[in-house]
DNA sequence: TGTTACTTTTGTCTAGGGCAAATCAACAAT
DNA sequence: ATTGTTGATTTGCCCTAGACAAAAGTAACA
């Protein structure tokens, strides 16, 4: 009984589907849960905790048949070994030295969460939003996953820092004049329309898009996270949006993120541009036609910027 | 082509499972989608419709046997006035009145997003934090859903209602000061960590309880939204928690709240409280034992001095 | 009016089959 | 060496149909 789930449970605790876990059993031999008296299966946790790192590898490109019958601690090298690789590959952007890292990693760990937050807002004050964004908080973020991964982090300290980081951005995004405000209209365009589909719950990368295309003078628009594509397509043409931008994570579906993204795409207005970011990397390998994918955070300027010159062109 | 969606996708957009949508169909014949070149489910938008409708009423209480096979009028007509039944029986809360209600209704229709924020903010340092929340915010968010129903208003206008009214909140929450700086830290007790399940996306309600609860000069952590059981147990451990308060709207699955409660009772440490506390009607058919729920905003204010009390009796 | 026992309803689990889309591997052609 | 093409393999998701426990409803009784 103790720390054993039900097929639910796992499915919830992991965001590997029923079905899913069903055939990996039939397949591959694991997960081999034990059965209640119903005989339902039961989870025990080792099991578990091994499903979670596998769903990590999934997210980042693995493939189920070479790594389910691995044990556990080959697993968890590979998946240090994966974000070591990651991290060179981006290495340019990861201004934020590692000593840096660790005295905000350690506030969090220890939760002094007031201190914390003071120490991000003294370095937000100095450097500014745009490079505050780019430099400390896209490179915390990818390594806050690797510190889970070692253990050096539980996930409720990830939820208090993300929580802590979502504050400062929010009240940051606040402060920026408004572009439209006192000015033609058209100079505070692009108009942006940002959400994140239902099955995506993460709201930071939207806000630190947000920051970004508001320091342009865009005029954004926030419906905070997870609506409906329906809805998604119904709000655009209600606030005349001329740009959709959606964030998503690695750990969502990557079907679901294309079929999303093709649904979207047929119910919105020609002219009505899709831009997209985030890790998941469905935006890499497979995106669907008519879709903007943002690889980094720069490229919001970038796009912003090309956005105009083609709008005064015609 | 036009609007037909695969049973996936009906579950995201409605909420109910595919294992449901299946034996519904099985038993009451309805829904009876069409099926692709594979044989496979695509629903039309029409039963899409009625289905949303449906999952509305099943959450307020109805069982399907009764209503699946209703036109979809009755349906309508059924939300209506069991809309207005719970709203007399609630009337005293709802001090608002119609008048101000609809203005603030008109502003957002008519997506004037910067006066709509004005006004509430006017009217929060008008009446102050705990009767903004309890008389205005409150009413407001439960008359939003029959407005949906109505058709008086779209979904991402619900949204972006929901998000002025979050950073209302939190601006005002966080210029509350905090009652352990300076003061003796028992005086700041119960120290309260705010969060919801992780089917649970909706943060308003827990928004709520946390600006009542720090008006009585508590200490709350909030983890956002979404924390795995497991982790909010670890975090009322490393946060020293006395009290764990969980939100739950009425959309989210009752037996997942009824078995989510019992999961966390069971790994928390004895003398942790749980204050639970939405409009999900398994709070009130079927609470778990040990679990506090509050069945209106008023009972937090309630709650806190009971603790206290009790506290310092022993 | 309240408690107990029986019946129906309802959601979620089970098994095992099938298929299309994505990916991999091998080879051919620039 | 790189690119394109083809065929084989992998993989997730959908299918049917049956089963059963827990919840809700109903009836009988105290």
């Amino acid at each position: 009984m103790p720390d054993m789930l039900s097929i639910a449970a796992v499915e919830r605790d992991t965001g590997i589907p029923k079905d899913t876990l069903r055939v990996w059993e039939r397949r591959y031999d694991f997960p081999i849960p034990l059965r209640d008296k119903n005989d339902d299966r039961i989870y025990p946790a080792d099991q578990i905790e091994k499903l979670r790192i596998l769903k990590r590898l999934l997210d980042s490109g693995f493939r189920p048949g070479r790594i389910v019958l691995l044990p556990i601690e080959a697993l968890k090298e590979l998946s240090l070994k994966t974000n070591q690789t990651t991290e060179t590959n981006t290495h340019s952007l990861s201004i934020i030295s590692q000593g840096e890292m660790d005295r905000y990693l350690d506030l969090l760990r220890s939760h002094q969460t007031e201190a914390l937050r003071l120490a991000l807002s003294t370095t937000l004050m100095k450097i500014g939003l745009d490079r505050f964004v780019v430099e400390i908080v896209a490179p915390l973020i990818r390594n806050i996953g690797e510190y889970w991964a070692n253990g050096k982090l539980e996930i409720h300290e990830e939820h208090l820092f993300t929580e802590q980081i979502k504050h400062l951005l929010r009240t940051a995004i606040n402060s920026v004049p408004r572009g439209h405000i006192g000015q033609n209209e058209e100079s505070a365009r692009p108009r942006i329309l940002l959400t994140t589909f239902p099955q995506e719950p993460h709201s930071l990368g939207l806000l630190m898009a947000e920051a970004l295309m508001a320091l342009e003078g865009c005029s954004c628009v926030s419906l905070g996270t997870q609506t409906p594509i329906l809805e998604i397509a119904q709000a655009a043409r209600a606030q005349k949006a001329d740009v959709i931008a959606l964030s998503f994570s690695s750990q969502m579906n990557q079907n679901q993120v294309v079929d999303g993204l093709n649904e979207l795409k047929s119910k919105l207005a020609p002219g009505v541009e899709l831009w997209v970011g985030g890790e998941n990397q469905a935006l890499r390998k497979r995106t669907p036609e008519g879709v903007t994918v943002m690889t980094a955070l720069q490229d919001i300027s970038l796009n912003v910027k090309g956005w105009r010159t083609k709008r005064s062109d015609n």
